[in-house]
DNA sequence: CACATCATTGCCCAATGGGCAATATTTCCC
DNA sequence: GGGAAATATTGCCCATTGGGCAATGATGTG
């Protein structure tokens, strides 16, 4: 499935890199301040290679969220084959979430407000959230769970996440103000939500 | 709040007759199959102008969908002051699904697959779905449902829309083969679902 | 080691985005 | 109604971008 080779790791390294490179230029000249050439030097590349990796600035940009997605699929440890199904979605969600993945989908919303061009590719990362979280669901729940409830459980811990997101549910960071919940507060509230049902 | 003059209404119609040229053009030659200018002379406006009313061939090409669901906002019906949130949702959902939002909506995923570059834009409309929705939603909940509650619903229902979309779930169309349920059906589901919970 | 595969790069050119200014139309206010 | 302000359309122009092609070098395979 997953490539392991020595060219594969180049291949992230290089993709890695110049996400990096517009990640960090988006935050220190907004997204408009700076060209591809701009990334492509500070990374060490040349913009040849940039679009080898990327179509446009905003997917370079948003490039680190959707490598950091992939890697929480690939360290995502193994639980107990009977675990519960919720259970199992809230590891999922807990574990995405503990690597900083939070503050960088809210920096690069914060992003977003500035550059409207952002928004299409910033859409794209969450519904590349939502499909991981329903691949891994879909594959684990057999048929235990009908295919339609699945999605529904899915999209109900996603608007979850969703509100977050937009801002309308304040999350406390390890060094932040005291303000709204821990990550942990929120996931064990989400998923009581969860439990009960409406 | 919504512009009512000439002005507004003569600036919608060369939107819609933009995006619905780049639509046109799309589903006959493919995403990648022409240029700005081809939009541009087909609906018989400038190359310049196309740039003031869309940022690119992608946003134009679901610009009918983003128009519609506009559209679907401003043609709702009243419904009375206490009608429980999740009839008002469904209510919310049949309106909007009956104008054919559906069936464009399915022939911008099938666009998307032949080309990658088109995914971001159709995520932006997803998002911009969800979030009418969410807002909807909020406007009318007040204080009966908790924040948090409203967007888990909203997320709820968002997650069936995208399993018949990722195409998990068939849909029949009304002069459609027989397969699957029809859209009446499918929200009757859905939210008989949401009803009992999980 | 020989060969196939693939990433990086330069070269090149059509396509694109966006600023500026001119013109035409709509809106606002008197 | 009439004049002024606002704004949509357009042409002009050029920096930026996307992507094909071919050369080169690194990686994987037998």
């Amino acid at each position: 499935m997953t490539e392991t080779g020595l060219r594969e790791a180049k291949r992230r390294a290089t993709a890695h890199a110049l996400a990096e490179a517009a990640f960090d230029l988006a935050v220190e000249r907004g997204v408009d301040g700076f060209t591809i050439d701009d990334v492509a030097a500070r990374a060490g590349y040349s913009r040849r290679t940039f679009a080898n990796h990327f179509s446009c600035k905003e997917e370079a940009i948003t490039g680190l969220a959707v490598e950091r997605l992939r890697e929480g699929l690939e360290t995502m440890p193994e639980v107990p084959e009977d675990t519960p199904l919720l259970d199992w979605l809230m590891a999922l969600a807990r574990h995405q979430l503990s690597g900083g993945m939070l503050p960088l989908l809210q920096q690069l919303r914060h992003l977003a407000v500035d550059h409207h061009g952002l928004e299409p590719y910033l859409a794209d990362v969450q519904l590349q959230i939502r499909r991981t979280a329903q691949d891994a669901v879909s594959a684990r729940a057999g048929s235990n769970v009908s295919r339609l409830s699945s999605h529904i459980l899915v999209g109900a811990a996603y608007g979850a996440l969703m509100a977050v997101l937009d801002g309308r549910v304040p999350i406390r960071h390890p060094g932040d103000t005291s303000e709204g919940l821990t990550v942990d507060e929120f996931l064990t509230t989400v998923f009581t939500h969860l439990r009960r049902g409406f």
